[in-house]
DNA sequence: ATCAAATCATTCGTGTACTAACTATTAGGC
DNA sequence: GCCTAATAGTTAGTACACGAATGATTTGAT
């Protein structure tokens, strides 16, 4: 599997004796990113159809489970996400039952998100999930983690130097 | 921008004296793969929006570029899309003169689609974009790549043994 | 004390992305 | 040749995800 980065032979792309193709799909790293993202969240579904979460909503609870209530504009800093993709998400969880939106007393402004009895006890039913994704993969924990924290290293590559 | 460290005395997390939390948002390598497949992609988006493209539409012209024409479920298994997904994006692609959707005489369910002389004369803008990406993430060539070695790698495990 | 600037959440418009249901066409079994 | 299977693409419905614009509230500088 591994590939060397000039004269790859099997490549289907142009340029075949020149310059290696730098647009070749298989060398995108983007296209290897968005394939494994959906593919292996693709892979909870469906553990998580069964308590009525979507993954993105599963991401949610995950952070709540940490820390409980948050703002909307705290978890979406956790998530990395705009508040505008989480508006609607937490008021299908709130639909769910799993969360509560209420005011902040402190700032009118702030939405409170809380978990709920159900959304906390929901996480017995979580906990079950990593263990069942691992096993899925087949693939050696060391080997995961290692590539976890390659891509924490992405994210923060991509972080750094906003696009201003 | 700057996470919150660890041990932070509002967290709501149990068992921290005892085993390690496998719900921890940070451990989840879905989580990490879903950040860095969004914000990655993100960087393409002022490289691609001078071009009239999305993300997932550069990656049709990629595959396109390689072999034209294609059917959609060519496409489709070349990009691990659904053609539900491709047949509303292809016809964006069609509006934007970059392809040509026609019937394959030989099978008048297939549908053929083909780089028009703009989606060829695309090609040369586009090799500007991944040096422009690796400079933007200003990380070196070989750990990029290793890291998209281990994405394929978790792709394949992922697509072993399917959920049957 | 007041008003401009910053902050917070929501809504809107566009574009994926999936499952399920549907239509049209082709291929095979007889 | 005919009828059922399988195949190819589209449509419908739900749910993200983002940028831009909006409305409400708070902060801060005067």
């Amino acid at each position: 599997m591994s590939r060397s980065p000039r004269t790859d032979p099997t490549s289907a792309a142009p340029e075949i004796g020149g310059a290696p193709d730098l647009l070749a799909l298989d060398r995108q790293v983007c296209f290897a990113l968005a394939v494994a993202s959906r593919n292996v969240i693709g892979l909870y579904r469906p553990l998580l159809e069964p308590m009525g979460l979507t993954h993105p909503q599963y991401l949610v609870m995950l952070a709540l489970w940490e820390q409980s209530p948050l703002k909307v504009s705290e978890l979406a800093a956790r998530l990395s996400l705009e508040p505008a993709t989480l508006s609607p998400l937490l008021k299908r969880l709130e639909a769910n039952g799993m969360v509560a939106r209420g005011r902040d007393p402190r700032d009118d402004r702030a939405l409170a998100i809380t978990l709920t009895t159900k959304g906390r006890r929901a996480r017995r039913q979580a906990e079950r999930i990593p263990p069942a994704i691992m096993a899925r993969l087949g693939m050696g924990l060391p080997e995961v983690e290692d590539l976890r924290d390659g891509l924490t290293r992405l994210i923060d590559a991509a972080d750094r130097e906003g696009p201003a």
